[in-house]
DNA sequence: GTCTATATAGCGATAGAC
DNA sequence: GTCTATCGCTATATAGAC
């Protein structure tokens, strides 16, 4: 966002470019200081003078991808009907948490949960815990409206937003090469939200 | 299951064993072979004699612990009426993914699944694949029965899975601390077994 | 087969010149 | 601030004695 001015803000921006894609590609483990001082075309200590050591490199990097991936706009301001709405929903969410950049964090972050928690739970509200809120607002209008009869929100956007991960997002974690053809994800997606408001429906 | 005889099958299986905890501990990178020949009482060339480098005993490894994890006891012979059946099953089911065990193994498969397709494809198959077939059987009989009506049951398994994972199998995955207790999860398993019997309820 | 000792290489991090 | 050169450490993998 903010135009670099000095030269020394343009090669942190070169490291950050470089150390992301690394950290997301490779993971923490199989990224060096060394290839990312060589990818960002500066030397190692220069990585080291702006960022410390590597766990602030890699704390910093995946923040700022976070930021990127933007999951915030993905419910509309004013809510229309339920079914297309939340077809439109599972859409959109579908698509993001199965791009290769949303798959590449989650991966990296699953998998320094325990060296470094506090960037995996910086990525838990960051991601699963802010859609999760979204949606139970919107599911509460919803109730409000009397259109669906929920008693727990909160718990029913996390049951639809389990199903929507579904199986799919399974197969790209553990790069599974066959994956679902897009018809058949397009099949499994309505079929989702047709359960979650049958199951939900006001009966009066 | 097969005895060891020679002293050779003896040593096998102590590194084996270091190795499988070390592994799905700790996971591949933060695991040294010096660390396994040591935990197994044998210097670090007996291991390698027996498994040739570090990748082999890798997949070795996690091989025997999927074998030890057991998924095929899940869901009885006989079935009873769908509700009770499936809420049983839901938390046995969920048991199982959230043991420690399943857990590591999980993370561990996941974090090299881009480096060991093959290993991350053999879990992948063992694991989540085995559990839809069987449920996926399962929920043929009962729409054969005619107490649930589903269009495609292999589908349906999947959404069904999903929904029990939920939220808390994320939060351990990010190694979150607060996690939920056990009454709240009991509320989940049983409101989602709701939602899913209600959404694919015979309405004839 | 099994051990001890070692070769070889890559890592994160630092020292010192400019 | 930035570079080149290097330290200190740990890793995988191998050589050779028993």
């Amino acid at each position: 966002m903010n135009k670099p001015r000095t030269k020394s803000e343009v090669k942190r921006n070169q490291i950050l470019d470089a150390a992301t894609v690394q950290f997301t590609q490779h993971g923490y483990a199989a990224t060096s200081m060394d290839l990312i001082a060589k990818l960002a075309g500066v030397s190692k200590q220069t990585v080291y003078s702006h960022f410390g050591n590597k766990d602030e490199l890699f704390i910093t990097a995946i923040s700022y991808k976070c930021e990127l991936l933007g999951v915030g706009e993905l419910l509309p301001e004013n809510l229309g009907p339920v079914e297309p709405t939340l077809t439109l929903f599972a859409q959109g969410f579908f698509t993001m948490i199965t791009s290769a950049d949303s798959m590449a964090v989650h991966r990296t972050c699953a998998a320094e949960s325990l060296a470094h928690p506090h960037l995996s739970r910086l990525f838990f509200e960051a991601g699963p815990l802010f859609v999760i809120d979204k949606l139970a607002n919107c599911l509460t209008e919803y109730h409000r409206r009397g259109e669906l009869d929920i008693e727990d929100c909160r718990q029913a956007a996390i049951q639809f937003l389990a199903i929507i991960k579904g199986e799919q997002w399974t197969r790209l974690e553990f790069n599974i090469e066959e994956s679902l053809s897009e018809q058949e994800i397009n099949h499994y997606l309505q079929s989702s939200v047709r359960l979650f408001v049958r199951g939900y429906q006001s009966l009066s």
